[in-house]
Parts: structure tokens; sequence; C-alpha cells
DNA sequence: TGTACATCAGTGAACGCGCGTTCACTGATGTAC
DNA sequence: TGTACATCAGTGAACGCGCGTTCACTGATGTAC
């Protein structure tokens, strides 16, 4: 029953972290304070020296797993080379994606939750989709060397990106696994084949 | 306190409609039982005669909600000239459609539920997502002259399907309402000018 | 450097509300005679 | 055709469980002297 200032820190962290996983993977009803606290080894009635309330949690944790994708893209872009538009629809369209929600992209895990919250969340969400269509727009720019490359990158990379949501999100949701393969390996063939 | 067969069975699709409805605007965690008989003029007790627990309504709603939507498109076609493409994507991506959830396609407005549910609810929505795609893929035949035709048409229906729900998805999602409105234009003007 | 004390992260029981479900009851329907 | 009776859709109060939130308490942290 420690407690510095740095252990808080720590705790409130691993809370969101295990909070923004669950979201992804349950939905916004699907996660309880209760289950959230025993899985980071507390017992609930800390869990509101944390947080003022249920929604203020979601409202922060959405915040973390919108962001925390995005992350993972710009570590691997820094890593080694630089990101390549089929990489980043590749490892999208993946069944490695597909199958673990709770660590991929919030958007396609969310939108239909984001939806129906509040401004705060649906704020925060805005501005994660316009800085996505900006990451893929510009991985366009390395591919297209057409005219008018700002104004058809914007179009091209909003459709890409709707389709790379819609793909995802249908193929988490078909139940005959063979339709949804053919799903994630369709957009990605019309997206990174003869497309644009 | 009347009761007849004919009344019960008119009282059975009303429940079924306004859950549909509002199953589409609220979520599956966001419509209560109280409150859906209470619309639809009735009191709680009596639901437990019409179904078996609030997941079967849920289970039945949502199938009836799928196909609502194929059947309004379908007098379109029956209506009057045949559909085209253009029409459908258009009336899909039209803002009257990102405003009405209630009483447009169920696939975008419950993708994300649908995916956390029952084996039931998926395989229903499995066979509708086989149809809309089908359904695609014969308008595109009108469109499309070109070689290959059926598996390239398969094709270009997985992707128009997938586009059009990210787009819908996402234009509920989004607070800013200018960027709603792009994205459903620039999608509606990808996938209807010069595409496929 | 040691000692007394205030702070506050974390505990775990208890509260209270919402909601799905149950149940005894009502009265119109519609069948049996 | 009329009458007695069984059925069952619908009523509305009550139950019970889950879950978010509160609260008195504990004990390590870290500051004041």
């Amino acid at each position: 029953m420690g407690h510095s200032q740095a252990e808080k820190a720590q705790t409130h962290e691993r809370i969101i972290r295990i909070a923004s996983e669950r979201l992804r993977e349950k939905g916004i009803d699907g996660v309880g304070v209760a289950d959230l606290m025993k899985e980071a080894g507390l017992t609930v009635g800390g869990f509101y020296k944390h947080f003022g309330s249920r929604d203020d949690l979601v409202t922060e944790a959405i915040g973390s797993a919108l962001g925390s994708w995005q992350a993972k893209i710009a570590n691997k872009a820094a890593d080694g080379e630089k990101l390549t538009l089929g990489q980043l629809v590749g490892s999208y369209l993946s069944t490695a994606h597909r199958d673990a929600p709770g660590k991929g992209c919030a958007v396609s895990a969310l939108v239909c939750d984001i939806a129906r919250s509040g401004d705060e969340t649906r704020s925060i969400f805005t501005e994660q989709v316009r800085h996505d269509i900006a990451l893929i727009a510009g991985l366009l720019d390395g591919e297209n060397a057409g005219l008018n490359k700002a104004d058809s990158n914007k179009a091209q990379a909003v459709l890409t990106f709707c389709a790379l949501i819609g793909a995802v999100s249908l193929s988490r949701a078909v139940s005959d696994d063979e339709m949804s393969r053919e799903i994630l390996a369709t957009v990605e063939q019309a997206l990174t084949g003869t497309s644009g």
C-alpha cells in the first residue's frame, strides 16, 4: 500500500493503457471500472484518485488509443528507412491487425461508438482523422508524380482512408473467414496495385 | 386491453420497427426494453409475450434493420427506371443519410457493434454484406464494358462497398461539419467520377 | 541526522440507481356446447 | 344464435443483479522542525 508521486503516475498510465486496449476490444459500454482496476492489480475505490468519473477515463483512454497507433507508425518510420504507402496499407489490412483490435487502430475499432459520443471525444477524433489523412497524402507524394499534386493527393488520401476503415471494420464483423480475408486482400490490391 | 391474433402480429412488428431504428441510432447497448415498449405505447411486462429476452429482440431487430435498407433500394429500383451506381452512391453518401442513421443503412450504423456480437447476428450480417456487394457488382455491369467483367467487377464492388461504409461512418463521427461533407463529397467523386 | 506529523494513493465494504426479468392479475377474444 | 369458459396480450408493481460512486480507514511518503 505504499505510494509515491512517481508510482501514482505509473499507475495512472497503466490504467489508461489497459482501458485503451479493452475499449478497442469491447467498445465503450463493454468495459467496467471494477474489472479495469482488477486487471491493473488494484481495487475499485482507488479509481477516483485518478479520474473524476468513468466518462472522464473513457475520454482520456480514447484519446490515448487514437494516438497510440499513429505513434506506432511513426516509430516504424523512424526506425529504419522511410515508410511507404504499400507498407502502411499492408499492415493495416493484415489479418494480424484484424485479429488484435485492442492493439490496433482505434479509428476502425471505435468509429460507431465515437459517432454517439460527446463533443470532446469527437473533437479529439476529428483531429486524429485529419492527421491520418495528411499522413497518407504525404505518402502518396512519393508515388504520384502526376499533375495537381496537392489536390488529387488529398482526394486519393481520403478515399484510401475510408476504404481502410471500411475494410477492417467489415472484416471484423463478418463471420465467414474466407470472405473476411477476401475483403482485406481485395482492398489491399485495389489501393496498392494499379489504382489512384 | 383487448387483443386479437392480428393485433399481436401488428404489435410485434411495431416493436421490431422501433427497435431497429433506435438500435441504429444509439447502438446495441443504447436502447432499453422499458423505453422501447413505452414508445410502442405499451408497458414493460408485455415485452416477454413477444420475445424470450432482450438479446432475442436485438438479434431480430438487427436482422430487420439490415434488410430494410436493401428493401428501400429495391423499391426505388422497382418504382421507375432501373437504379444506377451513381444514384446508389449519391444517396448513400448524402448528408440526409448521414443525419438519419435510424432510417439508414444498418451496416454503417452498426459495424462495430456487430463485430462484438454473437454468431447468429454476425452470420445474418455476413449474408447481407454478400448480397450488397453482389448488388453493387451488378450495377457495375452497366458501366464497365471492360475485360474480365466478373472478376474485376467483384473487386471493384468490394472496394466501393468498403469506401461507402468507411465514408459514412467517418462523416458521422467527425465533429467538424466541413470535414464531414468533404469526406462524403470526395468519396462520391472518386467512386462515380473517373475511378474504377 | 532524527523524530513527529500531514498528506494522500490505495483498500474494501456499502450505497443507490438503472434495467432486465418475473409474476399475479385483468379483460377482451374466440371457441365449445 | 346465445351462453359459459379457456386463452392469452397486455398491465404495472416488485425483484434482483450489476455497476458506478462514496466513504471511513490504512499506512507509506515526504516534509517540518
